[in-house]
RNA sequence: GCUCAGAUGGUGGAACUGGUAGACACGCAGGACUUAAAAUCCUGUUCCCGUAAACGGAGUGCGGGUUCGAUUCCCGCUCUGAGUACCA
């Protein structure tokens, strides 16, 4: 029979799950091994092409670790809570849970299509309560637990209470708030239990922070940020601001030093590790704190000194910034703050009121893109006030400027023109004083930051060297009490709350303002049923809405209200490789013997795109879960990989970038272009409307400044043509559909289309993803005009996707998704379905010994697939296969011996396939996977002649045969022999001789 | 701006430790089989000159360098992609 992919490829993965082929044990004698992917969120989208890709990689390991004699444990689940799910529970009423269902129906369909060998016994979902009773189990902890410095770990908070009981505040190093109380142990026990409470909620590994969300008011929700472009909502169009909210928190940068030397312990990629130690940011230096200057100086020239002593200044109302270069501190000339600083407005005299508040006006217009493209232009205002230099008491003028960031650190810089390039430029701008401090250092053009040479103009430390000026300036400062040494961390704590439905609900209930943990035996605590997935009308997270939402703790008589909001995304994913170990454990997360024995994953597959969230979050709660000993190991994931990401073609449509107003301003270029194209623009004059410019007509106008690029559905664009109705009645385009749909060469009014309808969407390659509305999927698909689009697995089957997949280059590089080259993959596994088949396609091989050059065809690619493999280079030995066959082929071999274990070391790559033939071959149903992969017998290899390349200076000129008996005095003289050499050499000898066995001849002329 | 990764035929890519650049595929061209098409098979395919072929020259983003020999190592530059919180 002809290769019979659909008929092979069912019967096969029946089998599988009928017969739990790929069940790991969880007592044996083999080794074992962990191969875990990244679980996929179960989006309405389905699996997309670029998804299998890691999933692919990590199932051909797993089979090939099988073969090697290992206890696989290889599972799949779905991280099933999230935003899209809500979303589309908003728009239709569709309860999430039921969503969800299907979606994550669609993806095991799609997933067994490809014939992944998961143990689906283990299976795990996020949202379900059996685990996410877990989740919130984890969260307990982290409330009834605080970081103890001194023990370098998490400790469980009655430790901390009784060392309050006894000792009161005094002996405890803790990783807390900024604002905690001092206190005796008797001042402790006076504190009625809401104060205790409120002091212990200073020092839990998660608490209670006021943090900003971005606030839809139109929408009446919460959006995420890369929902809102340009400060409006991407759906719709409609402003988004922002909205401070008291928010639970992780304090993971507890364990910042830890993250990061971890990382030392670690085979993961170099690039996503010297991304998570950005991401903690580590610097050591110190805090330095500049006492305001009283009465503020009229001018700001000169370097006078102040009347005030230098520690008499007020330190309480002190600049505080962090300094990496506390040894420069007396080549200070000025201080910069950000303009968002909270002392802007104070310091601000009246003289220079006018001036600041216009700097402030202008950088609240730049956009973080503007003020990047901006580094080159200096710009900042002089505030009037001044700061006192703490070691000498001289005067420093305070500057704002955009530069600086409010958010990290202090907000504060303090400036050294001779050191720093940024300082220097600005320095020049503004005619402030440079003053150098290093004898060597040479200013005269940019700023020179050696820590070479001896200070000079720097009091005490002249003459010093930078190790001894550092430790002299933090002694100092430290004694005077204006500083102290300071290793400080980029990281923030995490923000662990969503407003919003579809997540874990976080077990806490609320007494006098303080929160409280329900008692464990109720977990799970079930998300309730609501009416609607929206905030309630006062603005309260959706879980406000439902009916009795309170806690009544055992013998209280009255109940207490619960935490409104759910936990995020991120909360399910960051331990779900341990329940994957023990799935069903209705006591435990996953029981002792279970971690004993899995311990970590061995080889974790993923993106990227996970570097700082998923995989630092991961980290931080197995830490924690360490800390508890209620795991083995510090770090997770033992070897990571990242998947490249299967890219998509984007399409865009552009919007003006102001919603209400456009018909207000007659000069603007996009009133004109409107008044242009639109020909009746009269009648929509002064309505709110939305204006939208298709590419062309952006590129001809150069509106480029002026619009919002947003993505356009892959299904409602042909080639680069935007079908305009069905993107009005896609749910994206659902918000433009009221009350006006402008475009640059067609109108929607009150329903009605005017123009010609042609609308050319700007195309670009990026990632995947159903927000980029650029999905392709590995199955058939189903347009909204009815039309099927056949997918890749229907028309060649699930072992040429794998094998093509795997083809399309190096698993780690990102590359946009095409079917080029698919059809040359099918071939292959037909022309290897013929080696064991006559003319006639029926089944035959012969007994006979193996021919020697059958022998050396099979050992190459047995060694070559082995190398491959444990180097992840799985394009590599698909075109290995590709040789192995066209040779066979070639040489007719039809020998059982060759061939069966050419199904073998194949059968990873291209399962479905390699299970019939060895059925056909006569052995017994299923034992393929657990089969011994084939030994390489280096013999076979052995050659006793070599074509040596015979370059001469260097170009390759001819090949010779030699024996690799020869030593190298022998090949020198055999190629000397050689006619055709000496034609080259003109008779002449050459001036040196390069010969490297096995390899090459050199001679240079 | 900063950090990281990358740049090889018409296309995806190979060349693993400095040793025959372009493996393996796709595409394209020509041919065989066929009434025809599909499928299959065969041949050719980096570019330039010549052109029947042998042969010659150039060639791994650009410019240098090290070396008998560089896609690979070093220096400088250009461009592309990813991340990003101007990290003080």
């Amino acid at each position: 029979m002809d290769y019979q992919f659909k008929e092979i490829e069912q019967k096969w993965q029946q089998f599988w799950a009928q017969n739990q082929t790929f069940k790991a044990e969880d007592k044996s004698a083999k080794p074992k091994y962990y191969v875990l992917d990244m679980f996929p969120y179960p989006s309405g989208a389905g699996l997309h092409v670029g998804h299998p890709l890691g999933y692919i990689a990590s199932d051909i390991f797993a089979r090939y670790k099988r073969l090697k004699g290992f206890n696989v444990l290889h599972p799949m689940g779905y991280d099933s809570f999230g935003l899209p799910a809500e979303q589309y529970a908003i728009q239709t009423g569709q309860h999430p849970a039921i969503t969800t269902e299907d979606n994550i129906a669609t993806y095991r369909r799609q997933l067994d299509q490809i014939g992944f060998s998961f143990d689906w016994s283990r299976e795990v979902r996020t949202s379900s309560p059996d685990y996410y009773k877990w989740t919130q189990w984890i969260f307990m902890q982290l409330f009834n637990s605080w970081y103890d410095k001194d023990a370098d770990k998490a400790q469980s908070i009655d430790k901390l209470v009784a060392h309050f009981e006894a000792n009161g505040s005094a002996g405890i190093n803790a990783v807390c708030d900024d604002e905690i109380l001092t206190f005796t142990a008797d001042e402790w026990k006076a504190f009625s239990n809401t104060q205790q409470q409120e002091e212990l909620l200073k020092y839990r590994l998660t608490y209670l922070r006021e943090s900003t969300v971005n606030w839809c008011a139109a929408l009446g929700t919460v959006l995420a940020n890369d929902e809102v472009k340009d400060g409006f909502s991407e759906r719709g169009g409609f402003p988004v601001e922002q909205k401070k909210m008291t928010q639970w928190s992780m304090r993971i940068t507890a364990y910042a030093e830890r993250l990061l030397q971890g990382l030392d312990t670690i085979d993961w990629p170099e690039p996503l590790k010297e991304m998570q130690r950005n991401w903690i940011g580590k610097s050591i230096g110190a805090s330095v704190k500049f006492p305001i200057a009283a009465p503020p100086k009229p001018s700001p020239e000169g370097r006078a000194l102040n009347e005030v002593s230098p520690t008499g200044g007020d330190l309480e109302g002190a600049i505080e910034v962090f300094t990496t270069r506390v040894d420069t501190i007396f080549g200070v000339t000025f201080l910069v703050i950000a303009p968002e600083h909270e002392l802007v407005a104070s310091l601000t005299t009246p003289e220079q009121k006018a001036e600041i508040e216009a700097y402030i006006a202008q950088t609240k217009k730049k956009s973080e893109l503007d003020r990047m493209a901006d580094a080159k232009t200096v710009s900042g205002a002089f505030t009037g006030s001044y700061v006192l230099n703490p070691l000498n008491g001289e005067q420093i003028p305070i500057w704002i400027a955009d530069y600086v960031l409010a958010g990290y650190g202090t907000g504060a810089v303090m400036a050294v023109p001779s050191g720093d390039q940024r300082d220097y430029l600005f320095a020049k701008h503004f005619n402030l004083p440079i003053v150098p401090i290093i004898d060597i250092q040479n200013i005269e053009t940019e700023a020179d930051p050696t820590k070479e040479g001896k200070y000079i103009n720097s009091d005490f430390i002249n003459g010093l060297t930078y190790k001894e000026a550092t430790a002299a300036v933090v002694a100092k400062l430290e004694e005077i009490g204006a500083g102290k040494a300071k290793v400080n961390f980029r990281m923030r704590d995490a923000i662990f709350g969503r407003q919003r439905y579809w997540g874990e609900p976080v077990p806490v209930y609320f007494k006098d303002g303080l929160p409280y943990l329900i008692d464990e035996s109720h977990l799970p605590l079930l998300l309730p049923e609501i009416d609607k997935y929206l905030p309630t009308e006062t603005g309260e997270p959706p879980l406000g809405r439902a009916e009795d939402w309170s806690y009544r703790p055992e013998g209280a008589v009255e109940a207490y209200p619960y935490e409104l909001s759910t936990m995020p995304g991120w909360a399910g994913s960051s331990w779900y490789w341990y329940r994957y170990m023990d799935a069903h454990n209705d006591q435990e997360f996953a029981s002792k013997e279970a971690i004993e024995y899995w311990k970590d994953v061995d080889l974790y597959i993923g993106g990227s795109e996970h570097a700082t969230g998923h995989l630092l979050y991961s980290r931080f709660w197995n830490k924690f879960l360490k800390d508890l000993d209620l795991v083995v190991e510090e770090e997770p994931f033992k070897k990571l990989i990242n998947q490249g990401m299967i890219q998509g073609q984007s399409s865009f449509l552009f919007r003006l970038q102001d919603r209400t107003d456009f018909g207000n301003d007659p000069e603007t270029v996009a009133h004109y272009i409107a008044n242009k194209v639109i020909p009746n623009y009269a009648d929509f004059k002064g309505k709110p409307g939305v204006v939208f410019f298709d590419y062309e007509v952006v590129k001809q106008y150069g509106l480029q400044k002026n619009v919002v690029e947003l993505h356009a559905p892959i299904e409602v664009v042909d080639n680069a043509n935007l079908n305009i109705q069905e993107y009005i009645e896609h749910p994206i385009g659902s918000g433009y559909k009221d009350p006006i749909f402008f475009g640059a060469n067609f109108v929607f009014w009150e329903g009605e289309a005017f123009g010609d309808g042609i609308f050319k969407v700007k195309h670009e390659t990026e990632k995947m993803s159903k927000s980029k509305w650029n999905v392709v999927n590995p199955d058939d698909i189903t347009r909204p005009d009815g039309k099927v689009i056949k997918g890749v697995v229907n028309l060649y089957g699930a072992d040429t996707f794998r094998m093509y997949e795997m083809f399309l280059g190096p698993v780690e590089q990102s590359k946009p998704w095409n079917t080029n080259g698919i059809e040359g993959v099918f071939k292959f596994l037909r022309k290897f379905w013929r080696l064991f088949h006559n003319d006639a396609w029926e089944f035959g091989v012969s007994d006979a010994a193996p021919s020697k050059a059958e022998l050396k065809s099979l050992h190459k690619i047995i060694k070559k697939v082995e190398e491959d493999i444990e180097r992840f280079s799985f394009n590599t030995s698909v075109s290995s296969f590709m040789i192995a066959v066209n040779e066979l082929t070639d040489l007719k071999c039809n020998n059982r011996a060759v061939l069966q274990d050419l199904v073998i070391i194949l059968s990873p790559y291209a399962p479905h396939i390699c299970e019939e033939l060895w059925s056909l071959l006569g052995n017994a149903e299923g034992t393929l996977s657990y089969a011994p992969f084939p030994k390489f017998n280096a013999e076979y290899l052995v050659e006793d002649e070599f074509a040596y390349p015979i370059s001469i200076n260097g170009k390759m000129k001819m090949n010779l045969s030699i024996p690799l008996s020869l030593d190298v005095k022998g090949t020198e003289e055999f190629v000397l022999a050689n006619a055709d050499v000496q034609k080259y050499l003109d008779g002449k000898a050459p001036k040196k001789m390069i010969v490297v066995k096995g390899r090459i001849v050199n001679m240079v002329v």
